[in-house]
DNA sequence: GTTGATCCAAGACGACTTGTCTCTACCCTC
DNA sequence: GAGGGTAGAGACAAGTCGTCTTGGATCAAC
């Protein structure tokens, strides 16, 4: 059992970003693209100096993981989502099922059919399943 | 932005087992009860003494957060596991969707949409979806 | 009874992550 | 040049995770 590597350097977009992380992406999908003083008084408003700081961490490690990107020739600096929620959410499943179900999806879609599902996504399933016999 | 508390004591099952946890796990749900020896045969064969140590520490702390059990009575020890394999990937996906969707699952099922789905995994929605209308 | 092996609990350890904070240098504009 | 915002690079504590060690208990064989 090796050592878990956390993520390869190669690895474009791991699955997980951290809670922190997250936030700041949250903003950036609400709104983009945003220096990082928007950034900062979003979401620590009334925050100290250091929060700065912090967020310009954050903005760097996301832009490592190539979560976020700058808009080129903007002062100040600018920053945009490179990645989609619908992405974040679509690796989260993969990883998840690729790990503890062997990439079998029949685990995943047995939970589905014990949880409550609201009308709209019985819709998008049923939309789903059409798509998926028209093929 | 308050520090991640990992999780809490209280939470009795969490969504994440790490890697060499998930490890000890898996051999519980191919066959249980196992002592600590035979986990540790199987997971490191050939393997040095302290490996027993590491197989120990990692039952440890999926006993502790409620992922294992042990069998009364026996000796030596005992352990089965507590969770199933889709406990965990409904606890997985649930915490996915509550984090990035907030709560909704169409996204995610439209990222299903997008991957290749196999016969058997179609017909399993279409069971789910039978299932869901009849209700 | 002593020896030796196994078992079990508990902790130590290093590598790593994550959220925060600080320090410095760099522009600008006045 | 002084002051204010920006930018990049660490430093840091706390936590996680996989591994390994230690010390004591239990038990069988000699």
């Amino acid at each position: 059992m090796s050592r878990k590597p956390g993520h390869t350097p190669s690895d474009p977009v791991p699955a997980d970003v951290p809670d922190a992380e997250l936030a700041v992406l949250e903003q950036l999908w609400a709104s983009a693209p945003r220096t990082v003083r928007q950034l900062t008084d979003a979401l620590y408003p009334g925050g100290k100096a250091a929060h700065y700081g912090t967020v310009q961490k954050l903005l760097q490690r996301l832009e490592a993981r190539g979560c976020v990107g700058r808009v080129e020739g903007r002062s100040p600096l600018e920053f945009e989502p490179l990645v989609a929620r619908d992405d974040l959410v679509a690796r989260r499943v993969d990883a998840v099922v690729e790990k503890l179900c062997a990439g079998s999806l029949t685990p995943l879609l047995s939970h589905l059919a014990r949880r409550e599902l609201r009308d709209d996504e019985v819709d998008a399933l049923r939309a789903l399943l059409r798509d998926l016999e028209g093929r």
